[in-house]
This record gives structure tokens, sequence and C-alpha cells, in this order.
DNA sequence: TGTACATCAGTGAACGCGCGTTCACTGATGTAC
DNA sequence: TGTACATCAGTGAACGCGCGTTCACTGATGTAC
């Protein structure tokens, strides 16, 4: 009542399964999911192509686990934006958070367009980012505290706001991966600075 | 000296060239790129396989191609934003224009991702939006033209809001087309206008 | 005008490849005696 | 303690499929006489 373990194991604790995952959540952080094949995935957990079968439905279920893993990690790693500062400070910190988060993140989503059922399953899961909210609700939320303050207009739309910025780190992000899906992104200097003081203080003349 | 002509081109007066990038580009208009095959637009241009291979060196530069005239359609559909009312007026309607853009090409880039190649290739014709400059620039070069007439303010950075306001069309995109790549996009009523209130006006109280 | 021929773009079956998935087999481990 | 056996997760060759691409062949058209 006891069979073979895999090769990779002998020396292990965790579970094969978990193994399995933890390898595919390493390949996306390394390369995303663009081309990934389950052979990849079997190769560097360094296991039986088969036994992927054995312990998930189909590709799409390990990838939608290994992608909700694979956020965690960046958040874990990336850690949480300061919010002790001025508003000016604390926004800066956002932005550079969310860049960064988008950064590490975007090529495993990217690589996954066209595939609905691994978003499908994926968002079965818990939202991994900032405690189940995500970074839009997140920013909104923070923005609502500074609003009771009185540090934000009280007509501001905080939503409106969260689109405009988490959508700034898209578009920082979006076009380099299209071209170059492994390159570093650069953001000029100064240009946080001049996102958050956009925001802060509009364009009409005051 | 004279050897036969496609079937589909019997009554036709375009080249077969033409004629199966206009087959391309219709199906990427209908489904996006994710998914479509060297045969689909054979079928699709009523015509052999084959034949595709004696006017393009390979899938990608059709593909190419074909993305270029596809968002070159869509912008002769879609029109220019108009630009001859208030700030908030024209802004809003550059939102509204760059939105409906976005809806319209994004499902065709976005199932290119993961192809750096087709990119380039894309990249070495003239941006076909907004006479070469891309959203991006147009709306920066909008906002300058109103900066000299004295209706945005001196010290705003142009390039900052046009990164807010095309990253907004992402960010009310991009999820929606990872979840179901044929649904409409729907902006709830007002959020628009609240995206151009913030970045007229910015979020610190006045 | 009519006929035989040469041309070569169009044709589509076939090729090679890589993918996700399957399943007959293997062999490390626990159990029975 | 030692040996024969049963278990079943792990194994990886093989399957079926769809993809991009190729190339021997077809046949509509222009030319020669």
């Amino acid at each position: 009542m006891a069979p073979r373990r895999a090769a990779a194991l002998r020396d292990g604790d965790v579970s094969l399964r978990d193994h399995l995952i933890a390898a595919a959540t390493r390949l996306i952080g390394e390369r995303g999911t663009a081309g990934l094949t389950v052979r990849d995935i079997a190769r560097a957990a360094d296991v039986a192509v088969g036994v992927l079968y054995n312990h998930f439905a189909d590709k799409e279920e390990l990838l939608a686990l290994a992608l909700h893993e694979h956020v965690r990690a960046v958040e874990r790693r990336i850690g949480r934006p300061a919010a002790d500062g001025t508003l000016a400070d604390n926004l800066h910190a956002f932005v550079t958070h969310a860049l960064a988060v988008h950064v590490a993140i975007m090529p495993a989503f990217a690589g996954l367009m066209g595939q609905p059922d691994v978003f499908a399953r994926f968002d079965a899961l818990p939202n991994p980012m900032a405690d189940g909210r995500g970074l839009h609700v997140a920013l909104a939320d923070y923005l609502r505290s500074e609003q009771e303050k009185g540090r934000v207009a009280a007509d501001a739309d905080l939503d409106a706001v969260a689109t405009l910025v988490v959508g700034a780190c898209h578009e920082l992000v979006l076009p380099r991966l299209y071209r170059s899906p492994a390159s570093a992104v650069e953001v000029p200097p100064g240009h946080v600075e001049a996102l958050v003081a956009t925001v802060l203080n509009g364009i009409v003349p005051r």
C-alpha cells in the first residue's frame, strides 16, 4: 500500500502536487506563460509528463494554480507600498509598487490571452493581490481613507483615479512586452513623479 | 505567359496579394488574432493554402500587414475625435475615441503576444494611427496646443497625462479581454466624465 | 480563324513537427507468513 | 530476521491532432504558326 515516490521527491517532504505547482510557478516567473508546455513543466519538476495528470485535470488547472501562486510570490517579494507619508509620497510609493508588480506579472497574464478557461479557474481562486482586493480596489480604498482625512477632495471619483493609475502601469509595461517579452522595463527618471503630480493637481491652470 | 488566376479573383480587379491581406484583415476584425491559422485565412480568401507563400515570406509577414490594415480600417471607421469644443469636451471626445479604438484593436494585438517577430515587422510599417503619431503622441500634441492657448497649465507634464489617459483605456479593456475575448466592453455611465474631471482638476482639495 | 504548345500562378495532399493527453508497464514500498 | 507477494503512483513511449510550410501537379491563358 505504498508505491514508489517520484525521483524528484526522494529527499523532499512536500507533496508531488505542490512540487509541480512550485516548478510551474518558477518557470512562469522566469519566462512567462507564452509557449510554456507540459513537457517544460515536467522537466523543471524532474518528473515524467504523465504524473501531471495524476494530480491535475489538465494543463489549464495547473496553469491557473501556478499563475495564482506566481502572483502571491511576486507580492511576497515586492512587499506592500508604504502609506505613512504625505499624499504625494504615498501615491509615489503606490505607483512604483504597482509598476513593479505589473512588470513581474504581465508576462504571465499576457501569454494566456485567448485562453479564457485558465482565467475562469484563476478567478475562482481568491484574489491573491492586496488581501483579496486587487490593486485597483486597494488604491481606491487607500484614497478613501485620505478623503476621510480631507487630504483628497470630497468630490474626487476614486474609481476613476484608480483606473488612471493602474492603467498607466499597463501603458508603461504592455508596449515593451509586445516587442520583446524578456526585456527590462525602464521608466524614464521623473516619470513617476510626473504621473503623481498630474493626478494630484490636474492640468487646468490654477 | 499568363497562367490561371485564383478562383476567388475571376471577377475581381485587385491583386491576389491585396485580396489575401483584405481577407486576413476581415478575420482579424471579426475574431482577433488568437488561434488564427493560415488555413482560416485561405478559406476566408477562397483560395488554396499554398498561394499564401507565393505572396508572403511566411504567416508572420501577412499577419503584420493585416494587423496594420486592420488598425487603418478601424481609424477610418471610427474617425477622429472632435477638438473644437471646451477642453473638457475635447478630452471627453478623445477618451471616447481612444476607448473605441482600443476595444477594436486590442483583440488583434493581444492574440500576438509572444510573437515579437510580427511586431518587429509591424513597427517597420508607418504608424497607422493619427497621422503616424499614435494615440499617445496625438493626445500630447493636442494638449500642447491647448497649453499654448493657456487652457492647460504651463507646468503640466503632457506625456504623463497621455500615459494616464491611454493607460485608462487599457485598464478598461484588458481585463474583459482576458475573461471573454468576444464580449462587448461596457463602460459604466459617467465613467468617462469622471476620468476627464480627474485629469482636469486632480484630487487635492481646492 | 483554328490548333498545338509553353508558361507559371494556383492547387491541395502530404510532410515534419510539437503539442496535450493516455495507458500498459515498472518498481519501491508495505504486508503476510 | 527473511522471503514472496500485492499495491498503485510514477514512467515515458505512443497516440491523435492541428499547425506552418512545401512541392509535384493542374489548367487557364498568351503565343506561334
